[in-house]
DNA sequence: TAACTGTACTAGGTATGATAGTACACTATG
DNA sequence: CATAGTGTACTATCATACCTAGTACAGTTA
């Protein structure tokens, strides 16, 4: 399904984090499918089922996923619990990243055509693209 | 000059790296400009020279900075150092966010505009911007 | 020569991450 | 009701990274 570098400095548990809301992003996972279970989950990554969960738990707060006792963990849907403190953080991320990019000689073509390149990735240009 | 988060998650030497790469960016710190030496900006924080040095060192690599012995460390010129190997990177991140800020909701078209506005803030849209 | 600069090393303490183990609460099924 | 699944939470332990203090070397400048 995915594949940790355990060598990385990064914590295992937000290499998970970052891995599943990719696939959640990028539609890999759809709204409401069920994720693997924290146990199954484990003994197929060869980790602790606490380090999924502290993944889990982290992709709940940020507003990517549900759990339910008994039941599992799923896809929330994308209009749901995301703040506007997140979406702030985003936006304030990517301007730096931006500014970083057009130091190292990016120009803002370039970048307007990534987000077009993206824009027609995920939603086809239908509600998005009026230019 | 600028403050730590010593309660952050973050190490001290990251938060430094990104505070120095930013106002080499922003060109509050402009090029062959002299930083701060090691002692003098661990005496100014209260924190040890050596995490500095590490913080130093990290921009030296990204090719943000050079130094010299017995003289002193200084931003190095845009053009210098940067990898082609650091710009995939930085791209990708872009990406990347670029992808979570679409799925939070975000246009394709404010993400425009907000590297329209970073533009005019940095290169005064002399240069880059032909639109 | 003195005072600055960068650089590098050792040793120790602290915080974080990951693990193993255990246990509780819930759901679904037979 | 029992079983097998699910999530959740806790304790204890270990390894790693970070930061510190201290020290020392090499270079530059006045």
């Amino acid at each position: 399904m995915f594949e940790l570098d355990i060598r990385s400095r990064k914590p295992i548990y937000e290499q998970l984090v970052e891995k599943l809301k990719e696939l959640i992003i990028t539609e890999v996972l759809k709204t409401d499918e069920q994720l693997p279970s924290v146990r199954l989950l484990a003994q197929q990554l060869t980790i602790n089922p606490n380090t999924i969960q502290k993944a889990y738990r982290e992709l709940e707060v940020q507003g990517y996923i549900y759990s339910i006792k008994g039941k599992g963990s799923f896809v929330s849907p994308a209009s749901d619990g995301f703040n506007t403190e997140k979406l702030l953080k985003v936006k304030k991320d990517i301007m730096k990243l931006v500014s970083e990019a057009m130091y190292l000689g990016v120009t803002a073509d370039e970048l307007i055509t990534m987000i077009k390149e993206i824009n027609l990735a995920i939603g086809g240009g239908i509600e998005n693209d009026q230019n």
